[in-house]
DNA sequence: GGTTTTTATTGACCTGGATCAATTCTCCTT
DNA sequence: AAGGAGAATTGATCCAGGTCAATAAAAACC
């Protein structure tokens, strides 16, 4: 496994060549539109002779559908960055049953949480053949940067994950099924388009039960919205392709 | 105004006498179960001769009933630990409307989250005479004490919202309203015994509609709700003096 | 202390969304 | 390419909880 510090990562902008495979990850940020960016950008890598081991502080990997990068309870000891592709997070419910507590996309992060009480209060799980850069913990005092600058960093990160799970609580509460399914949709679009991918048209990697799960309701009712958007031209939506057609309709049911 | 370190401030434990006023703050927490401590330990306060000005970093002062500490959106400069009384926190919604983002109670702190982005995400009004110590942010250098700990301080504090609202969401959205309600008493409970305080019986400071506002209820249905928890004997209610009777059961009904 | 205003309780009714159930559609496996 | 398993759609029914409305009870105010 060829394992690149990640200011050479490419991004391959717009739809690379298509696998064929639907699901499969077709897009990957580049290292400027990715979260990790506040952590990433003060680190110093293995260059050869810096005496930092290569490859061990930040390290970009694959990850396959279904795989699971840590489980809730773990002992914390590294966040990702998705570089391409999607995961959900999982957290057990009564009796076996799981319930979504979210979805990351390329360019977000996973498991920042557990940096606070060290150790996962989720588990994450590819939606999709993905990649994810790997920031190891533990060896951060050996990249030879302040600690006092990877720290804000991680402030602000934390910052952004509390303010995201701020408006959800708001929102989700007060809001009827259709909003929470509209303002989904334009959620996903959103955090797509920031990171520099295509918001207009994309896939949805999960479920319907995902998204049922994820916004509380039951996978018919999701199933029974998305299909009342489609008819009604907000949104053209076949199998797990989804196209904003009508926004600012949209918009509209989502509550605005 | 006397502004002592807060190394200084007494507790005052139990129930101090009673002036008559239904909601007063009748309790302080002390310093050892004040949320701030992470920060607060590490802090040099204002001693004669150090250099730093007295009161100047971390100030207690009082807040009358119906007070707004901050507001949202305004530039953030300080947070506060709730030192007696309690707060509750709204985001404006729909025209004019506002909702109950969440309540802190002695001990607890108010307004961190904005460290992030430098504004506050919401407005913050005691529920009742209260006391906060303020933390002026833009002051932390002067501390004296290296920015490396402080930092590390905000992050495990961060770190307690982040999991507190992860498990807000996960339970709130699949709940139903008596588990909300029962929850919700449960959690109040909890975190007051957390800061020291009397977890069996003690007294709302917040109405049924901004307890219904938070929990995404029609204050018609936690009234009701209530009224059904005492009626089976659960809790003991009185407006809003409050004794939780059979806590077992009333897990039962939160759904444990 | 009496009046006004806010807050809480209780009842009647109705709707949004859950649940149960039956197909149909996709995608994965062989 | 065929078969099978999971995913999605659609229909029928039911009930938790919202809404409207009328009191009742506290608290705030003069």
């Amino acid at each position: 496994m060829q394992i690149p510090p990640p200011s050479t990562v490419q991004a391959r902008r717009g739809r690379g060549p298509d696998s064929g495979r639907g699901a499969s990850a077709r897009f990957e940020v580049s290292c400027d539109d990715c979260g990790l960016g506040p952590v990433c950008r003060v680190l110093e890598f293995g260059e050869p002779g810096s005496g930092v081991p290569e490859g061990v502080l930040l390290r970009r990997r694959p990850v396959s559908r279904g795989e699971i990068i840590f489980r809730g309870g773990d002992p914390f000891h590294a966040f990702f960055a998705v570089k391409s592709g999607s995961f959900k997070a999982l957290a057990p419910a009564r009796e076996g049953a799981v319930r979504v507590l979210g979805f990351q996309f390329a360019g977000e992060l996973v498991g920042i949480e557990g940096i606070a009480d060290n150790r996962y209060p989720y588990t994450a799980r590819a939606l999709e053949n993905s990649a994810v850069c790997e920031l190891s913990v533990e060896r951060l005092p050996e990249s030879g940067k302040p600690l006092e600058a990877l720290q804000r960093s991680v402030i602000e990160m934390l910052g952004e994950v509390v303010t995201f799970n701020q408006e959800m609580i708001a929102c989700l509460i007060h809001q009827s099924a259709d909003q929470r399914v509209a303002g989904f949709l334009l959620g996903v679009s959103r955090r797509l388009k920031r990171r520099g991918m295509n918001g207009e048209t994309f896939t949805l990697s999960m479920s319907r039960s995902d998204i049922a799960s994820y916004l509380g309701l039951a996978s018919e009712t999701v199933s029974r919205i998305l299909t009342r958007l489609d008819r009604s031209g907000c949104i053209r939506l076949r199998h797990r392709r989804l196209q904003i057609a009508r926004r600012q309709e949209l918009e509209r049911v989502a509550g605005g």
